[in-house]
DNA sequence: GTGAAAGCGCTAACAC
DNA sequence: GTGTTAGCGCTTTCAC
């Protein structure tokens, strides 16, 4: 096992000073320097294939070319892609994603937070299940910049990326309502998110704007996974003596849950049913029939994220930013016009 | 934005020396040490809520904490689900997971190595598209443990973690043959890969060890991707004039293609058509019906890596070593018996 | 244009 | 038991 090949090693084997060295690595070399210097150097690097060391770097001043994402649910396909995505973001700045799973729990979080402020990572871009305030200020009094995502920590400093959940909300509901349903009932979130309540909330609002009864025995509350859904869908469907024609879910896990359990119990989707899902998660294009549902802007959102970081680092943290994109609904087959 | 907190804090406020702080850090510290001083130390540490930094150590030999990911599609729950589980060995151990998905792109596979090497990551962790022994040898040579994945380079001197794809084949063909099946189809993937190979191999052994015909027209390739699952049972079910009744596909999410394909042609699963997958991803267990699928080890496969990983920085690589764990078969009701 | 040297935050000899 | 110091690989003044 050779050892590690360094600076030195390069500038010994190109006959010049360590500094030299440096400098052709550094782009931003305003330094001039002679062409037949740098082509040594050069030379050298490719030959002792050669690779600088970030931490070393960083110590000095840089960064670590480091970003942390620390999500609730890894399992969850919404969360899935936004990794996905921002993980292309960083490639392109040749940035690496450290991902981190809290599974909902507070501890876990804390803990992986810990681990990012001793890797010194760039930034951290979460969806917190647990943060308070008072952590979230310490961090960036320790000039850690940290984004946070669709949840927001009140009186919390720091910047916010957020899906417009309650036009989502709103884009579902008007859409079943413009196909002619006036009974839709709701599979919705268990209200501790933000989001979840804005979605909710859209709902409700273009319900009553469109001269519809908000009832509420047709809107179930539960946790915003698969297994839910299903469970949610067979209670509204027992007494469906309130006799809804559509459903509107709060996210596409919960809709292909709530399909499963129509189709088993014999109806047709759109024929009896017709669904909204959120998120647009992959499966949702795929599923039988393919889900009609509201996509987040999760491109934007890991864009924004990545480049406020940026500019936290460079700049400072300039004032609380708030940032909202729209939801986009996509029609699929699903839904059924009625009369 | 105050500035970072360093060793050197803590010792001034603790009223000692940086190295008795570094100690008390250092959890083999086999020096003995004066309790008061140690309660100093991590009252200051507390107090100025310090956090060692990994980069610094890192410099002086410890390891970064970090392993690198490297897998060909993060979009594949299959690997999602790998990740998943390697998070969280890395988790337990306080390391951090650096997630690099090359997209099948052998560009950048490449340079993604590139970065986890600046990174100097304690180890990397790779279902290759494309490296060579060459470069294998050369990261081996820097100092860099490197393990496979599913995928092995000959000629390298690399650990390979294996599923034993062609038990897994085998399980699943023996099953079908136990229900009564004689005529069975296969979706296969495009023979790149070793995975697919043995899983084949395993499919056609066990046919013929059952004394039943391999029928070359009943073998479809394609990527193993939900979309070609459909398109090739599609196929299939054209010329059924074949009449097979059992299924056998070399990942899940080509057997959920090709379920979809089945149910919306009318047909049954599993009065019609008989399944069984390979994977056993979370989805697999959710489908209409749920899915029999093989399962593959990857929890073993996870912290064997790791485990690999841990030993290689300890102790240096010993041998080649090529690590297979067993798959298992899972029983739900995507199959029926016939006779 | 290029080199020498200080120092980023830390650990590990080596003193005492 | 605890402190002093060299040095990990690098960047960045400051000389020349």
């Amino acid at each position: 096992m050779r050892t590690r090949v360094t600076i030195r090693d390069v500038a010994k084997k190109a006959g010049v000073s360590i500094s030299t060295v440096s400098r052709v690595l550094s782009p931003q070399a305003n330094d001039y320097m002679r062409e037949e210097t740098r082509g040594k150097v050069l030379g050298a690097i490719k030959e002792l294939d050669y690779r600088p060391d970030i931490r070393a770097q960083s110590l000095r001043g840089r960064g670590t070319r480091i970003v942390g994402l620390v999500m609730p649910d890894a399992l969850n396909p919404f969360y899935q892609e936004l990794a996905y995505v921002l993980e292309e973001v960083c490639y392109r700045e040749k940035y690496g994603l450290l991902v981190c799973s809290s599974k909902n729990s507070i501890t876990r979080e804390l803990t992986y937070i810990d681990l990012l402020e001793s890797q010194k990572v760039d930034g951290i871009i979460i969806s917190t299940v647990g943060l308070k305030e008072i952590k979230l200020n310490n961090l960036v009094k320790k000039g850690i910049p940290i984004i946070l995502m669709d949840r927001d920590v009140p009186g919390a400093n720091i910047p916010v990326m957020f899906t417009n959940n309650y036009l989502g909300g709103c884009q579902a509901t008007q859409h079943l309502i413009d196909l002619g349903h006036k009974k839709i009932a709701c599979i919705a979130g268990s209200m501790n998110t933000l989001s979840s309540i804005n979605r909710l909330k859209g709902y409700t609002d273009t319900l009553q704007k469109n001269g519809l009864e908000v009832d509420k025995k047709l809107i179930k509350e539960g946790k915003l996974i698969y297994k839910d859904g299903y469970k949610l869908m067979k209670e509204l469907a027992r007494k469906s003596s309130d006799g809804f024609t559509a459903l509107f879910c709060l996210n596409d896990l919960v809709a292909l849950g709530a399909m499963r359990a129509i189709q088993e119990d014999g109806k047709n989707i759109p024929s009896d049913y017709s669904i909204v899902g959120f998120d647009n998660i992959s499966l949702s294009s795929v599923s039988n029939p393919p889900l009609t549902t509201i996509a987040q802007p999760i491109k934007q959102i890991a864009q924004g994220a990545f480049r406020t970081i940026k500019r936290w680092k460079k700049q400072g943290l300039l004032k609380k930013e708030h940032r909202f994109w729209d939801t986009k609904l996509i029609v699929r087959k699903s839904c059924k016009e009625i009369n």
